[in-house]
DNA sequence: TATTTGGTTTAGACACGTCTAATTCAACCT
DNA sequence: AGGTTGAATTAGACGTGTCTAAACCAAATA
């Protein structure tokens, strides 16, 4: 039996291959989780033993084919997690993260197979980040563009944010930067500070490189999965 | 901060306290929670230490107020989520209890107070279990007989059963001895086995003391709080 | 190539929750 | 009252997950 955090040591890892690749470094993931470095080293010691990640030593970290299907398992409870919380218990958009961070370890299958029941097996959470499916095949990391890959006069629409921080999360929620929302590219300042105007609203929003790095987008003629699920 | 564990033992221990009252010994503990007396008596320290019971050597335990609170707290949590396992996500009375123990460590105050309006603040769990207030003020433990109190020809109406055990549970389930039916005693042989015929049904049921024992009936005039959230 | 530097690992310690084996206590029974 | 007995406690150990301090490696620099 895996314990809590040795899955949150995999789903860390899994993060941050999805957005660096591997190797992922003992540093990285310290700074991730809000550990020590040798406290990583000494658990992904232990991983390793287990079979769910390979090492190089010095060099860094790469999951296996079953630690990756953990990682995939506790990242579908999270996010079927978010999305139940918002869609029948009136969470918002940018309450629900840490809920579901909590919860996550402790769910049944069953539960899990309800949840996802009541929801209708959908396929991404209020974030737009892609729920893994039933059979935790890894999704496809779909190509889609970031915000900051465009320039001033570009019109699209958000498909997906990143729900790592709370913070991050409730600013955009209050802007109206949320999946399904179209935006049109303002301004694009130095050190990337972008500047937006939201679609219906006349507000314009600026916002720094690193965030905007993290937002999602497609052409409004396009498509991406689904929209995530709506909140208040 | 309170681990699970101690979490676990405050439950335990108030149970225990409720059914056959303080002092709680330490097997007693141990027995309940299926582990070794000198772990007990090691984690009964730190519960002292704490000021969250008074422990008197060689004699036993009792929660104090704060215990008690806590106790409560974790109780409230417990039987919330079963009322929302069955009322909102089809689980049956026998499935709730081992995913609300998972959980009830869990979830946030946030979370309690959504399930809780979810269900229209609910007096009492699937099981006819009572939920504690959200002040956490000890329930009154109302006087409810047993059905091992009656004897042959009453006709009682079944208030509230025990969650302990999962196969007690699908039995008396399966043979529909639910909060709210009511029921006939037709024999009471030798040892206490009792023999009720279930209202409705002409089913005839035998329990053995021991499970008799923990069945909180009501005359059928009478009205405990609520008769408990329905279920398939 | 030698050195510096920054990230990594090893060494050693600690808190927690658990166990088994040994001891101690208290209550009961001649 | 003295001895027996069963429960409770102490003693000592172990596994897990964490830390700090020290040693180490490898990549960049001079």
């Amino acid at each position: 039996m895996l314990s809590d955090v040795m899955e949150d040591y995999l789903k860390a890892i899994y993060s941050l291959q999805m957005e660096h690749g591997p190797p992922v470094s003992t540093s990285a993931i310290a700074e991730y989780l809000g550990k020590t470095p040798p406290t990583v080293t000494s658990m992904v010691g232990k991983l390793e033993d287990r079979g769910l990640l390979e090492r190089e030593k010095y060099k860094g970290v790469e999951l296996t084919e079953e630690g990756e299907t953990v990682a995939l398992e506790v990242l579908r409870h999270h996010r079927l997690l978010e999305a139940y919380l918002t869609e029948h218990l009136d969470y918002s958009w940018s309450e629900v993260h840490e809920e579901a961070d909590a919860l996550e370890h402790h769910i049944s299958e069953e539960f899990e197979r309800r949840v996802a029941a009541a929801l209708g097996d959908p396929e991404v959470d209020p974030h737009g980040d892609p729920i893994p499916s039933a059979d935790l095949t890894p999704p496809n990391s779909s190509g889609l563009s970031t915000l900051s890959d465009h320039t001033v006069g570009d019109v699209i629409v958000v498909c997906r944010v990143s729900d790592r921080d709370p913070e991050e999360l409730e600013y955009l929620s209050e802007a109206g930067v949320v999946p399904g929302t179209t935006i049109e590219i303002i301004d694009v300042a130095p050190f990337g500070m972008v500047t937006v105007r939201v679609a219906d609203s006349e507000r314009e929003q600026s916002l720094p490189e690193s965030v905007a790095r993290t937002i999602r987008v497609r052409e409004p003629d396009e498509s991406c999965e689904d929209e995530g699920v709506s909140t208040a």
